[in-house]
This record gives C-alpha cells, structure tokens and sequence, in this order.
DNA sequence: AACTATTAATAATG
DNA sequence: TCATTATTAATAGTT
C-alpha cells in the first residue's frame, strides 16, 4: 500500500477513510468499554480528534507511563455520561434520518410501480406506514437531552471536553477562536435549507401531483383513462 | 450500540476490533501520508498505540500551545445562545413534523380512497407533494449545527504544521515497561517491503498487528513473534 | 454527493 | 486462541 498520488483522489479518500476511522474508534470504545484517544492531521493539517474520556485525559495518562486515566470520580461520571448523552442523541438522529430515507425509497419506488401498473395493481401492501410519530417522539426526546447537555454545561462553567466523533460530520478539532455566532446563524441555516429545496422534494422525478393532473387530462380526453399505459410485465 | 456485557465475547471482540482500528489507522496514514496517533486501553488496562510518525510527537503537535479546552466567559456566553437558538431551531422542526404529518396522512387518506374508486375519481386537488427530501435536509443541518456547537466547546489552538516523517518511531504498542525491540525483528519484517520508508513499509506487507502482538506478547514473556500473527507468507 | 461493484471486517461458532 | 463462514460494513471508482 503506497500513497494516492491522484490529489484529486487523495482528499476525498482521507475524508472517507477518516471517518471510516472514527466510527471503528467509537464502536470500539461503546462496544468494549474502553479508553481510547485517536488524533488525526488532514493532509492540509486541520486536527480531528477523539477521546473517551477525552484526548487529553488519554494522552496524560499514556505519558505518565502507562496506566488509565485516573480521574475524581465527579469528572469520570460527568464526561462518561455527556459522552454517552450525546452519542445517544446523535445516533438517534441518524436513525430518523435513515428512517426517512427509507421511507422516501418506498414511496418513489411505489410511484414507479404505479405508473407501471394499473394503479389498482399498485404494491398497496409495500407502503408502509409513515413513522412521522414515533419521529416526533424522538425529536422531543432530543431536544430534553440536547437541553439538558447545554444545562450542564452552562452549570459546568469549566467542564470536561465530551468524546466528539459524530457518525457524519467530524469537524476539524482546531476551531479558530471561541467567537459566539449570531444568532441569524441558525435561523438562517435552517431556513436556507428549507427554502432551498422547497420545489425540489423528489428530486427531478415527477411529483405526485403532476402524475396526477396528467392522469386526469388523459381521462378528459377521452378514451381509456389507462391509454398511454400498457401493461407490459 | 451498547457495551457488550458477555465477558467472555467482549475480550475477543476488543481483540479483533483492536486490530481492526489499529489496521485502519495504519492503513490511513499510508495510503494519505497524514499524521496520527491512536492510543487504546484494553478491558485489562494495557496501553496500545500507534502513531505516525510517533505518538509522542504527535502529541506534541496536539498539545503544543493549546493545551487542554477550556472555556472562557465568551464561550460560555456563546453556549447559552446556542441553546436558545437549539430551543428555536427545534420549535421550527417541530412545525415541520406536524405539517409532514399532515400530509401524510392525507396521502394514507387518498390511497384509502383509492382502493375503493377508480383513480381517476381521486381527489386530484387534495394530494400534495410529501416533503420529506426537504424534511430530511432540515434535519441534517440540525445535526451539523449541534455537532457544530459541541464542537466549539473543544476549544483548541490553530494547527501546527508538523514536519516531515521520521521514519523510525512506528511504536504499536505502548507498554508500560518499555521493550527494546531487537534489530532482528525489523530486519525481518521488512524484507519483503517498500525499502527503508517506514511509512510505506507499514502497510500490506508488514501488517501492524505484528508489531503489536509481538509487544504484546514480550509482555505476556514468550512465543516467536512471526508465528501465529503472521499473515500474508 | 449518490451509486455500485468489490473487498474487508467481524460476530458467531467450532 | 485460531479457523471458518455467513453476514454486514467499508470503500474505490464512477457519474
């Protein structure tokens, strides 16, 4: 195994590999309950890291010569379960959005069928049931747990730094300065996104309510409402 | 994920995702040429470590001029806003749900209806477009944002260019009584390898579990380090 | 960034 | 611990 040569290639490679990287890290310290430190420079020199209980616990304990953290039990509790908090809060997000994700993919792949098909032969028992309840659930619950961690914090004027791999968006350790954003910050985010993709909802199939309105001309027109349709398969 | 509770599973299971990580850490800073470090724990308290080019310089770099996160009266400040942000962040999605809601259940409602009439009785008007794609951005920008925030709280110095390789620090295992490998042991392993760049060296061929079992193993007093470990002969 | 063919990791088991 | 294997996950290449 030699380096990637491609620069092209070398970018995208690290940003997979690297996250690859620190899923097994935290898999590994979930699953078996360990300490573990992992520290990476990016080609272009930014730091990620993660630690449980936190890099810096890990490398004093590994410099000192070889035995655990040995933190007050206070810290230990705290940062095990702000750790575990956000963990938690984070893959319960990433299930939703699977979740969603899944859901999407049946209904496309039920509106394909249908268009196919006689729409009375539509796969009616593959649709599942939308979980948007369940989703609010979650999302409630999130927002407890995400309160309560920011709670902490604010109570913890100095608190331990919490492991910080998150499944999907690693963020570079080095941030430049502790600069409060404003507050459009979020809003604007937020509403960014929405509004972006507000016409954009399934991509560039055609949305449901064109299908329809085409249907219904059909019908106007005379003839077989199931015309353009043959059943083929 | 849960911390594994059969004990018998966990210590196997610790093992091979050990050598796991510890494959892939390797196998990241061969194939971008970054640097990293990785120190693990075991369930027993046995340091493991890897570092490219060592784990102490790599600390270095870390630790240099930052030192560990601590947060000063505008972080704090900026975290308070965060959370109130979160508050109205989520009030926003919470909108969106009920609105998603909505809507699908209109879509169960119309396909209720559709069973029953012919489809192009459907209640064409009725049927909007579900807007999960656009649901789902929102969310993942939710995510990005609290990972964002939790990150901030690692506050840390800009990165620190760190110089070229130095070949000779590949030092798998930390133990806590240094071992001086024999000069055999490199030698043999690297017969077969990219040359004397320790950094290509450590690839395929020389497998990093080698490196560490062999410590390991000096640790545990006994056994041909080339025997069970090795791979690819 | 999504998709997919391929390869690698790994949990279970003996 | 080691080997085998069925299953799942990672990822390189591609669009």
């Amino acid at each position: 195994m030699k380096k990637m040569m491609k620069e092209s290639n070398l970018q995208v490679t690290f940003s997979k590999r690297r996250g690859g990287l620190f899923k097994k890290a935290s898999e590994l310290s979930t699953l078996c309950g360990v300490e573990l430190a992992l520290i990476v420079f990016s080609p272009g020199n930014k730091a990620y890291s993660f630690g449980h209980p936190s890099v810096e616990a890990l490398i004093k304990s590994f410099t000192e010569g070889g035995g655990p953290p040995h933190l007050d039990a206070a810290t230990v509790h705290f940062t095990t379960e702000a750790h575990d908090e956000l963990n938690t809060l984070l893959a319960k997000i990433n299930e939703e959005i699977e979740a969603e994700r899944k859901q999407l993919e049946e209904m496309k792949r039920w509106r394909k069928e249908a268009e196919a098909k006689w729409w009375w032969a539509a796969p009616v028992g593959e649709m599942s049931v939308p979980k948007l309840k369940q989703y609010k659930v979650a999302l409630e619950e999130l927002k407890k747990t995400v309160t309560c961690h920011f709670e902490k914090l604010r109570i913890n004027k100095d608190p331990v730094a919490v492991g910080n791999y998150t499944p999907n968006n690693m963020m570079p350790l080095h941030v430049p300065m502790p600069v409060p954003l404003p507050p459009i910050f979020f809003s604007s985010l937020f509403q960014n996104s929405q509004m972006h993709n507000h016409h954009q909802a399934f991509g560039d199939e055609i949305p449901y309510h064109q299908f329809y309105s085409y249907t219904a001309m059909l019908q106007q027109g005379g003839g077989s409402p199931f015309g353009p349709y043959t059943r083929n398969n």
